[in-house]
DNA sequence: AATTTAATGTTAGCAGTGTAAACATGATAG
DNA sequence: CTATCATGTTTACACTGCTAACATTAAATT
């Protein structure tokens, strides 16, 4: 039987969002189709969340928490040029099979992740695990580390942008020089272009 | 006095979401509003655009306009690296300038750039030029322009996205090891960093 | 155990949105 | 001069985020 309270409310509103964020994006998504969908009043959900930015920031939240996941790879021992492909490739992937939670969590949709501590958290858990992985491969200095690191981190997200996109701008050059069949090239060949890009990086 | 027909409606109406777009996000923008600061009834605009979306294809396209001349550089004769070099400068100083304006560019706020003929136009044509610019430094193959062109894009766009993203995420490291303040080095040693990782692309 | 309190739910309602339909006006082509 | 068509207006609908007032129940306090 169903009880006046739900229970688990706010778990899965958030669940919810998540799966309706990443099937028609963050703009389609709102609080009220939300409620409905976990057999709720209308206005139930502003129990738990004060506004829609703070759904979007769980919902970013947890999107930061999976990039982590996808991220990760096991070698706490030596890290080699090939882990960090691996990572960049994982990233760059995460970022195509779910663009639209990777757009909320790097559009402006929220504001300032410094309102909503736990999205604060969970991004920099994300860049902490990255430049780790980087401290791991060679002696460098915390600043060269962390400079390595954005650099990479900027260079793939550049690419998630860049791939996403171009699928949708049409081309309309010969053969092998328009932005589309150019991409596609990269894309199918990720982990040369991120090797080739990082024996760059890494040997500066 | 005011005439029945306004004569320039639509030019009007997609300067001031121009304007609006870029001082609010684009998220913030509406049809009725735009409407009202153009003293026009509130279903006016549908006559010159069938959508928001429509609407929002109109103000990309000038966003690519200004982008394209932002990044054209005064060098008909020999491109150096130097001029690649200022043209990723300019290109990273206008998404920062214009952030609202560059989300809307390449966010997913216009599903589908190829139902829009000018928006599509106006994309290819910013790519074209730095194509154009690649074509000029090097005797490469229009392979290898078309993919030189496609990294420096997606270098300067993904640090568009981290140097924004980060002056955001808050920053708990020790000074000169979080993101926000190697950022902040990689932003204000933009011509160094950009000058470094093209050194690699160009040589390699 | 009884009672107070706080967390969580509901109902009703406001102001604002995108957009469609029916109608009004006036510039232009025949 | 008249018919047409682009452009503007009015009205209306379904939807949105959000607030205020009220209902229910779990948890804390006595």
């Amino acid at each position: 039987m169903k009880s006046y309270h739900h229970g688990n409310l706010k778990q899965e509103l958030i669940d919810c969002a998540c799966r309706l964020c990443e099937r028609d994006g963050y703009t389609k998504l709102s609080i009220r189709s939300l409620a409905k969908e976990s057999g709720v009043s209308q206005t139930a959900p502003y129990r738990h969340f004060e506004t829609k930015e703070t759904l979007y920031a769980s919902v970013a939240t947890e999107g930061f928490k999976k990039l982590s996941i996808a991220c990760h790879i096991d070698a706490d021992k030596k890290i080699t040029k090939k882990h960090l492909v691996e990572i960049g490739c994982n990233y760059i992937e995460f970022g195509l099979k779910n663009a639209n939670t990777y757009d909320l969590m790097f559009g402006t949709a929220v504001g300032n992740f410094a309102e909503y501590p736990e999205l604060l958290e969970s991004a920099n858990s994300t860049y902490e695990n990255m430049r780790l992985s980087f401290s791991k491969l060679a002696s460098d200095s915390d600043e060269v580390i962390a400079f390595k690191c954005i650099t990479l981190w900027s260079m793939v997200h550049g690419l998630v942008g860049i791939l996403r996109k171009v699928q949708v701008v049409g081309d309309d050059f010969e053969d092998g020089v328009g932005p589309i069949s150019t991409a596609s090239v990269i894309a199918t060949n990720l982990e040369d272009h991120l090797d080739k890009v990082l024996t760059g990086l890494i040997q500066n």
